[in-house]
DNA sequence: AATACCATCTTGTCAATGGCAAGATAAGAT
DNA sequence: ATCTTATCTTGCCATTGACAAGATGGTATT
């Protein structure tokens, strides 16, 4: 596959984040080694260090990743705020080591400029999705107040399924329940 | 203040347990050292292994006291859906400790029992807030899929609450921002 | 082509941590 | 008074993150 032969890698950095994508879907991101990560990519202990500093550098650049993942998923899913939020629900299931990365900024430097333009793109096309939403029947809907709501609703069934909080009546399709529990907020 | 004078503490498990709340407060619960627990207490290194067996057996200690802690909060809130999923918000920034472990199952035996039974314990007195919700304009409200919206919801909120994801313009005071939130759906 | 330069990777080391084993100390039970 | 048990300590080992110094190989300059 990767041809690694040297004493150069070749592409170390970004085997080494493809490690780490799989090491934190075994075993979460608070037990992630940089040690274990450079034995999977079949390099000596020290080599991460050169590309990332440390061990919040790696999942810096994971979080920027997972950032710009997130915000290329909700331009495809199209302008419809159900779609947007299956594809958020969607993404925190399919992408499941970036997403747990990307809102525990106490793991990495969540103030590196790379880190906040990669968040507000994503952002942006969170709240554009809300925008297109049909007033609250009455009162004239805040977009502000409608976005952070459509946000928690969709984060907060995201974080409940990953953590397996949920109760096994919801099923096993996240796309499907998401759909309903949405579905309660902008019908 | 503790009587801690001898050999024995007298009330280590009571004080590592206020330790660790402490400590995860400071730096989260990924950065939790049972030696500065120890340290914290005034014991040796090897005093927690007695009570907790482990750092896993800690935080599941942890994680019994915060599901109970939930239980009573969400008691205490009333029968109200609204005043509880801001109870449900306020407990999270109040015991973000407690919270920010309480889902993340990958650090303590989500398995165990007393869990389990705590865990059920918060977990009906925000499914019977619900019950109380009046049915949706036209549909019959499903009283699981409402429940499960609100959860979402209040979930969602409190963790990007926490994680500090929230754009300022949310201002700063969690209980008020919640109240918005959520009237978004109960209205 | 020869040299200098620099990014990449390795080896060696240190302090801190989690966990285990064995022993010391205190408190209660018989 | 002795036995038993819970509690805490000391000592140890493997693993880890981080740093320093050196080895390797590609690239640019002349």
């Amino acid at each position: 596959m990767t041809p690694t032969r040297g004493y150069h890698h070749g592409d170390l950095r970004r085997a080494l984040l493809d490690a780490a994508v799989e090491a934190i879907g075994e075993s979460g991101p608070a037990a992630l080694s940089l040690r274990d990560l450079a034995r999977r990519a079949g390099v000596s202990h020290a080599a991460p260090a050169h590309h990332f500093g440390d061990k919040a550098g790696l999942l810096t650049a994971l979080a920027v990743q997972g950032f710009d993942l997130l915000a290329w998923t909700l331009r495809d899913a199209g302008d419809d705020l159900l779609a947007a939020g299956v594809a958020y629900v969607d993404f925190a299931v399919r992408h499941r080591a970036h997403f747990e990365v990307m809102f525990r900024p106490e793991l990495y430097r969540a103030h590196d400029p790379e880190v906040r333009a990669a968040s507000d793109r994503a952002g942006g096309m969170l709240r554009d999705r809300v925008a297109g939403l049909p007033a609250r029947d009455g009162g004239a809907g805040d977009p502000g107040r409608d976005a952070l709501a459509a946000w928690s609703i969709v984060h907060g069934f995201a974080t409940l399924w990953l953590a397996g909080a949920l109760p096994p009546r919801v099923g096993d399709d996240p796309r499907e329940a998401a759909r309903h529990v949405i579905s309660r907020l902008v019908e």
